[in-house]
DNA sequence: AGGAGAATTGCGAACGCTTCGCAAATAAGG
DNA sequence: CCTTATTTGCGAAGCGTTCGCAATTCTCCT
């Protein structure tokens, strides 16, 4: 069938090195500026669908943020886990939650819930912010 | 000074008891047309305006669906909780988070991160749908 | 009850983010 | 290098949400 490998291009490369500096969260407008900013000229509709793109592949995250726009960050899903945003520099860690399965528990037993899944997020200032 | 007491309107009553009647998440637009099928008229800005009203009075709490729509429920904050949602109905069963208490200081312990909040939630089967 | 005046509503326009369609440009592979 | 599928840029369109303003509704006072 005429298909080929996904193609290796500029845009792509300029996202993907952006997503991979910054460990944090970004619109699609920041990563537009920043590369405009760099004098590298991409279209937002080529960064919305290569978001779009690396996060069907499962190598970003996306996340609303509270204004209610989109975010993507680069990170690895195999190993669930959480985010713990500093609301200072936004930097990102993570945090695996193994006091979760305990909760879990309490909550089929105290309110008949059987859980499927969960969101966490903290938010608060990183060891550098602080 | 020209200030008087809030105004107790149709609309606002309409709101409000489809608000207090569901015990889930509603957006603006299912709120619109819950009312238009009763066969109450009111513009979809007077259903944004009363929402963001009720939401900085502190009796509904707003929330981004997965779809990046905003949605609303009748909800005392007073109380810090969080939501399990149900998958199927939508109902919303509170939680409270003794737990969270011992997981902020290990998150601080082990990646030096202050907490200032947090926002938790779970996805799942209530016991009516289960 | 009646009326003056403030608050609220409806409407349509505007807004910001995101998606879409299509012609032009760019990679991949022979 | 040349062919062809893929990707890009552009502008338009879509969608939820906000805004401005004239018309309406509610309060409170008489």
């Amino acid at each position: 069938m005429g298909s080929r490998a996904d193609y290796v291009t500029r845009p792509r490369e300029w996202i993907a090195s952006i997503l991979a500096r910054e460990q944090r969260f970004l619109s699609a407008a920041e990563i537009h500026q920043q590369l405009k900013r760099a004098g590298e000229r991409v279209s937002l509709s080529t960064i919305y669908r290569t978001l779009d793109r690396l996060r069907a592949k499962g190598d970003v995250t996306a996340r609303t943020d509270s204004e209610g726009e989109a975010t993507y960050m680069l990170c690895e899903p195999e190993r669930h886990h959480h985010h713990a945003i500093c609301a200072t520099c936004g930097r990102v860690e993570d945090v695996d939650c193994a006091a979760m399965e305990q909760f879990a528990k309490s909550l089929r037993k105290i309110h008949g819930f059987e859980l499927d899944g969960h969101a966490l997020e903290f938010f608060g200032r990183c060891r550098a912010c602080r």
